[in-house]
DNA sequence: TAAAGAAGTGAATAATGATTCACTTCTTTA
DNA sequence: TAAAGAAGTGAATCATTATTCACTTCTTTA
């Protein structure tokens, strides 16, 4: 037995897994999912084209994991605006202005996690995506429904419509591209009579 | 000269564009844009591959003149609702079903129309339909502000943020997929409240 | 240092789909 | 009917990307 891996070559292996994510991530950043190339990943990561396979079965897999990594933090950001203090309106208010800033802050990027139509295999990851966050936004407003803040709706298609209002007015292609206070105060007060807060 | 073009010929070749658009739409109609091939265009019409570019000059020319045709229809039908009878919260309650219906009449198609990215050159044109589409809703909207119907607000973004909220409730990936009598109504209800109307 | 084991490489291959073009068939008129 | 003009055809070609694999280089240990 003349080679056995070491310490040292499990961290370098972490090292480029995490190089390739990184730069597949950054296509994907500045220009979607239809940006994501095997061949512009290994230029990207500076590799050759067939590393890219010893770390990942196939483009599936790595635009699969590109996406969750970048969705796990985007929920996560919007679930800890969720799960803070105060009621629902403020809770719901805070989470919109979370998720139109980071939107705003990287648009191509939000766009591809929640609209672009990638391969069936990201797809599936996407449906779990949506779900995850429609639910974070269900659970706000079933609770403003409990309390009385919030009008008497039906919660599931109220989240989807309030995702689908963000989405639209900040990723859509009329929105305006610079990050804009007023445009996020405007969108809150959207969202907040929508569901019928008073505010 | 022992040629030349005449009336039978001329229809003809209408008919023919005809048929290879009805074709075209049909494929859209089924599986949105990414089903349009010029293969698949061509079978369906019942003619050759060479044919199409007879009449098209390439796949960009007959992708756009499909999403023109489709989307005229569609702007014309929200266009009348919003023109009928009655206040500003009327005709947009009207038109909210109007989209709802023909979307869930039609769920590829609306979705390959609103959502769907495409070549850029049918960004272009899909560019001007959204434009259009968020026009006519601005215009109710402000319309309602002005009479004191709806809250004030910001007309261009509340259009935007409409549209994103019936596309995504109704078009997501996580809608029902029937239509629903009761979707419809509940999403009618966001939308009054989203802009202010009293219901 | 030598040899085993594994990572790195990129030209070659495969798959998909748009586009071309030399040829055939149809339509018209002298 | 003959010949011009145009439409129809689809196999061949081009373009783009994913994927493979025979080979090279690196790392480790006896």
């Amino acid at each position: 037995m003349a080679y056995r891996e070491t310490d040292l070559v499990r961290q370098r292996k972490v090292a480029q897994k995490s190089g390739l994510l990184h730069a597949a991530e950054t296509l994907v950043r500045e220009g979607g999912f239809g940006a994501l190339t095997i061949q512009a990943v290994a230029e990207g990561a500076g590799v050759g084209v067939g590393t890219v396979y010893r770390y990942f079965s196939g483009k599936d897999e790595l635009a699969t994991e590109v996406f969750k990594r970048a969705t796990t933090r985007e929920v996560a950001a919007v679930r800890e605006a969720l799960s803070g203090p105060g009621g629902a309106a403020t809770r719901l208010a805070v989470a919109t202005e979370v998720f139109a800033q980071r939107a705003f802050s990287a648009p191509k990027l939000a766009w591809a996690l929640i609209a672009e139509p990638v391969d069936p295999a990201v797809d599936v990851a996407r449906l779990q995506y949506r779900k995850t966050y429609t639910a974070l936004f269900e659970t706000v407003v079933a609770n403003g429904v409990a309390t009385g803040e919030f009008a008497p709706q039906n919660p599931g298609l109220s989240a989807a419509a309030l995702v689908g209002a963000m989405a639209e007015s900040i990723l859509g292609p009329l929105a305006n591209p610079v990050c804009n206070a007023e445009t996020i105060a405007a969108l809150r007060l959207f969202c907040m009579r929508a569901v019928g807060a008073q505010c």
